[in-house]
DNA sequence: GATGAATGAGGGTTCATTCAT
DNA sequence: TATGAATGAACCCTCATTCAT
């Protein structure tokens, strides 16, 4: 019981913190900010987060299991392979994912894990996640030796996606993101591949 | 003589900024470090920029400069339509240009202009002028149609090479980097543009 | 009790600035000195106060405070209209309340005022109070039509014995201020009203 | 010539000094404020006043030589002792002289004068000399007990006055202030003296 | 005489972190 | 478990002052 309520309140400071960043930016998250934001006292964040670090970390977690959950729904409806790989991409661009405020948070946490060990490590993992799904994905729809290039490519254009989201937000949207990285997949497909079922994104 | 000696300092300033920025990260580029990296006092700081943010725009500017120079030498190299696009996009990954630090930087910067209007503005002119050298690049090597598509496809491509390289600085590098953009251009161009002049990079 | 101790610590800020204040002036009265004079860190400082200013406006409120209580405690040994007259002029020149370093206190406080609005708004509260301290103390002393005019010249004369008192400390002291003003009532009181009851501050 | 040159150098300092005491405040009044306003560089400040010091002195000294130059003017109008005394008041309230900036220039020089011995000692001559020029004022007007006294009396509320122009610059003008010290003036004369040539703000 | 580069100290403020309760 | 008082370091910035030219 104890810890279970010790898990909720991590819980809820995870969120407050994703919030915290979302809207003030990483400079500006602070233990004081983020516990005033999820109601709670400000010497409590340090009960639950030995360090300022351990909290981001948990925020960027919890960004990250939304994504994994997105693509878990997003396979849910697939019903072939090449709607699998299209479950992987936009799992991605999904709402509440993609969006100004997110992609700046992760662009900060980014810039930090330069200088932040724990914080690459745990970019590194997610990172890592991405890439073998895309990997999985592709199996069957492109010639076996272009795999592990199309992965790389596809991730390329997801990440540069997300960081043109955060740098020009009122220039590009997650219509464009999923045409082109779309449109690059189609180039690569192996012949006699499948479109997939009326994709709401490839209009 | 006079004049130029304010200027002088200046530029060592952003120097010392740009090479702090790199090391440390924009959260600890600090202008006590600027200043005792530059072998001046902290005070002096403040006497060229009025602002901090002054001082990291000066930086950035630079290395700005620093790619539309490597732009320039490339250009002065090509012969051939092909090998200009090709110009455009590897002023990107020069060396002393696209490196684990140099992109780091950025990445630091594209944090932060979330919450900075200046630097936010300076990235937008940056990346401005990059997507209209691409789209001028790409005149006449793809249908008129696909120029601005694959533009903006080359730049996500970028884009995400430079974060990856910031984030996974073992598991890419520049080659990887460069063949995938061409693999994607390669893709795209409309039938009969002979390949560029024997570049190692584009195997 | 909890919640109290706060304020206690905030009334020990309070009063340290006050001290500070009257020893160094406005412009030595920094959140170092004040908090190392209550023998405290200075980051507790701005615990307590948000802002510098909101440390100097508690010091100088706690200035008013001692004035109003000063008056209080006069009013309770007043036993008719004259001496409660008396009461309000010589609270403002009540030991303690009066002296050299308090004035000067009052002074830069009042400099300030000139770029700080809420300074600004502080003083003009202070100042209306005793104002109308002196409108109702002179009610039945003065022809009704003179009130206005006396409640001013009085204020005017205890600005300027204040300000006196706060630049030439040696050759003017709370005798000769208390003597001039009741001077100055004594030619603007109604025939027939009677001196107060031996008044100490007319020796 | 040199040293022409070099007090009217000095004279054009003062008088952007007094300029940006008005108008920015003590506290904001800087070397590099001052000597941008008088269209100067900013190590020239330093070559003709030792310290900041120095400069401020210089500017209040030069508020005072005005104050002195419209009491001559004054003076040379006056036709009768009576009129010689309100010269001497009125002189502190001309217009140019008594204003919400100027007299906040004086509150600050005052309040800094407590922890500035330079500042104190030109405050104790200026002060000096105006209760002379009273108390001179004041002969064969008053009986010769009351001459002292008056002239505090006089001086008090010309403090004062100033004081509230400082602190409440819309509640109080030059109008107001003059009544009140002419009307203490009157209740103090010796039987006898005729009123002034109809001055305005007599009335 | 005149300039403005250069310095160093200090100011206000923010914040991660610790600790007594 | 939970609170918020308390600390100290660091940051950005301002400024009086000095000095080489």
């Amino acid at each position: 019981m104890r810890e279970r309520l010790g898990s909720v309140r991590r819980q809820e400071l995870a969120e407050a913190t994703l919030l915290t960043l979302e809207e003030v930016g990483f400079r500006a998250t602070t233990g004081a900010r983020v516990s005033s934001r999820a109601g709670l006292s400000h010497g409590l964040v340090h009960h639950y987060f030995k360090t300022k670090s351990e909290m981001i970390e948990a925020a960027i977690r919890l960004a990250s299991t939304r994504i994994s959950q997105e693509l878990v729904a997003l396979l849910a409806e697939a019903s072939s392979p090449r709607e699998r790989l299209c479950a992987v991409i936009e799992a991605n661009f999904a709402p509440g994912i993609y969006g100004t405020r997110i992609t700046h948070a992760w662009m900060s946490f980014g810039a930090e894990a330069a200088t932040n060990e724990r914080f690459a490590r745990v970019l590194h993992v997610i990172y890592r996640r991405m890439r073998s799904n895309l990997r999985h994905g592709l199996r069957g729809l492109v010639p076996a030796d272009d795999v592990e290039a199309v992965a790389t490519g596809i991730s390329l254009m997801i990440d540069g996606a997300w960081m043109r989201c955060a740098l020009d937000p009122d220039g590009f949207d997650r219509d464009q993101a999923l045409k082109q990285i779309h449109d690059y997949v189609a180039g690569r497909l192996a012949p006699g591949v499948p479109a997939p079922r009326g994709d709401p994104a490839i209009r």
